[in-house]
RNA sequence: GGCCGUGUAGUUCAGUUGGUUAGAACGCCAGCCUGUCACGCUGGAGGUCGACGGUUCGAGCCCGUUCACGGUCGCCA
């Protein structure tokens, strides 16, 4: 075999007359009788290769004209200036005269072309994943996302952090997602998990005074999939001692600006926004916003508090909210049927409906104006300063289901205008989260983020008599309405973090069982500390623009958690099982009687 | 677990009110062609209409069940 020379997409004009050998898979081969052209791809791009019946000895000519696509082969010749140009490829002024070729590979026809952007069907693709992934766009992603690695690395390596490995096979903490399980051989009956994060030894490498670690980890939750959730996914996870929440923020600012700056020439201005949780509630109905548009949600609740309409009447008595938003200037650009279909669209959040008022030259045009007095009309309009061509959209419910009603409809509209421009970055960190949430189920408070978070200064006091309106020092960084990472600052005094156990009802005895090597570390001088987490995958998927996390990731799993392309998960020997002390309580298939 | 959607040739799709032999484009195979690059021209092969059951004289189409995949709610400290 002869040694490669090039790769097939750097050639231009000033190669001409170099002699290379190329290595490559054959995208395409046009046969014009006594010439052949052949377009060689590997993951640089395209050359185009020329046979000519005149000039290369028959074999050669003989095996190009048998030539198939996806064949792999190598070739040799030298780099001339095309007679036609091809404007639409970068290698396009240049071909290479083929003086021989050698056929290293045949392949089978492929079950879907392998070009750039194919329409073709997501089982398919995943089943023949080596196939889609040698897709130009496709190669382009996982090359972005092994740059933006890069970057991660570089960057906090040269602020002074350590990337520092934590187990895979650790301890079990059921508290939050599922945990994947892993059984253990030597002791039969007990499980290792997978980690769900780092968290737990990332705090105690603080404790080892490492100062500051980062590290790319492969994080597992078993729980339902999306589009922007796999059960396996990859953080870039950061800890650092000695610091408060505004440094924690800085030193990621610094990271994200490079990488947006390296990978898409953008420019971010920093600081980010710092938006507190209760006004990004307030405002977008969501603790992740989206801020590249309007329509933001405004409290119409003393307005219409005694108003005839016993939908928004009702909806206060009972103790929740009737807000709205307007959809300003677009009424004219939404249909009836459009608003039937936002008002099932808003049943998907549990809201029992949408009242909607348009805004016309000659006046208001709603359902529900007729049980609505003058005055409190105009209140509304005016409140919602709502204009001519304005269509304003009520949910009337508690605040929960307020929030997440409008706060989703919001996005759903301006998806469904088309306003979301896909070159805005709109960065936000939301801050000053609830650090406890009150659990109906459990019929207690839980941790919103983790039991390590720390709580506000000003709001301790409030820990024994108010837990929910204790805020946590904690933040997640946004951006256009995704949450592509969150933090804390992290308790890291015994007594307050037993306050914490004991405030989620969570028993010393419990606590030392689950945590009780992070309880005892604290102990022998804990430094204050704090970090956060970014989804690699999400900010690779909004960097290269894709509609899910499957793109982004080489081989991703489908709904059912499956992987299509190896069959994972599957059954394995009984003599496997045996030696786990695992036997399987068998479920008789759905399709038998 | 719930709701919504999709499933027809290798691929992307069309398929009328339920009616003869299920079509198109691309791809594939063969032949011809010296400047193609969405090559062109001629000819050809290729179908369990996701699966099972039902209604009907007759089902790609209607009904039921089921499978696969997607979106979403719940869930995701």
């Amino acid at each position: 075999m002869q040694k490669r020379t090039h790769y097939c997409g750097g050639f231009r004009m000033a190669d001409v007359g170099t002699e290379a050998v190329l290595y490559g898979w054959v995208q395409k081969q046009r046969d014009i009788g006594s010439l052949i052209f052949i377009d060689l791809r590997d993951r640089t791009g395209i050359c185009q290769v020329v046979f000519e019946q005149e000039t290369v000895k028959k074999e050669y000519f003989d095996l190009a004209f048998t030539l198939r696509s996806e064949y792999v082969i190598c070739v040799t010749g030298k780099i001339r200036e095309r007679s036609n140009k091809n404007p639409n490829i970068p290698t396009g002024d240049v071909e290479l005269l083929a003086s021989g070729v050698e056929l290293l590979s045949k392949a089978q026809t492929p079950p879907f072309e392998i070009v750039e952007n194919s329409d073709v069907n997501d089982n398919l693709r995943l089943q023949y994943r080596y196939l889609d992934l040698r897709r130009p766009d496709m190669q382009r992603k996982i090359m972005l996302r092994h740059r933006i690695s890069k970057i991660a690395r570089d960057y906090y390596d040269e602020n002074g952090f350590l990337e520092i490995e934590t187990p895979m096979l650790q301890k079990s903490t059921p508290e939050g997602a599922r945990d994947y399980l892993v059984p253990s051989r030597v002791k039969n009956g007990s499980f290792y998990a997978l980690p769900q994060s780092p968290q737990l030894y990332k705090q105690i490498l603080m404790i080892s005074g490492f100062d500051r670690y980062f590290q790319i980890a492969r994080c597992f939750r078993d729980e339902d999939l999306r589009a922007d959730r796999q059960p396996e996914f990859t953080q870039i996870d950061i800890e650092m001692s000695f610091v408060d929440a505004e440094d924690v923020m800085t030193a990621n600012e610094g990271f994200i600006k490079r990488v947006f700056k390296e990978v898409l020439n953008v420019e971010l201005n920093t600081p980010f926004l710092r938006m507190p949780y209760r006004e990004a509630m307030e405002r977008f109905g969501s603790d992740k916003p989206d801020t590249r548009f309007g329509f933001e949600l405004k409290n119409i609740s003393d307005i219409v508090k005694d108003c005839g309409f016993g939908v928004f009447k009702n909806a206060i008595e009972a103790g929740g909210s009737v807000r709205a938003i307007n959809v300003s200037g677009y009424a004219d650009k939404i249909s009836r049927k459009e608003i039937d279909s936002l008002g099932e669209f808003v049943k998907t959040y549990r809201a029992k409906g949408l009242a909607w008022m348009k805004v016309t030259k000659d006046g208001v045009s709603s359902p529900v104006a007729k049980f609505l007095s003058e005055d409190v009309l105009s209140s509304i309009l005016a409140a919602m300063d709502a204009h001519e061509n304005d269509l304003l959209l009520f949910v009337a419910d508690k605040d929960k289901v307020v929030f997440d009603a409008l706060g989703a409809l919001r996005c759903e509209v301006a998806r469904r205008l088309d306003i979301l421009d896909a070159g805005t970055y709109n960065f936000l960190w939301v801050t000053e989260f609830p650090l406890l949430e009150y659990d109906e189920e459990e019929g207690r408070y839980v941790a919103m983020h983790h039991p390590f978070t720390a709580p506000m200064d000003e709001d301790v006091e409030y820990l024994d008599t108010d837990p929910g309106r204790v805020r946590a020092k904690a933040y997640d960084i946004v951006l256009n309405g995704v949450e592509l990472g969150g933090g804390s600052i992290r308790i890291f005094r015994e007594d307050m973090q037993e306050k914490m156990f004991s405030v989620i009802g969570l028993s010393k005895e419990t606590a030392a069982e689950r945590f009780g090597f992070l309880l005892e570390a604290f102990k022998y001088g804990a430094p204050p500390h704090g970090g956060m987490a970014y989804g690699l995958d999400r900010l690779v998927m909004l960097m290269t623009g894709s509609q899910s996390i499957r793109d982004v990731i080489a081989f991703p799993k489908v709904q059912n958690a499956s992987e299509l392309m190896s069959g994972a998960p599957d059954t394995v020997d009984e003599k496997q099982l045996d030696e786990l002390g695992i036997a399987i309580i068998a479920k008789a298939p759905a399709s038998e009687e």
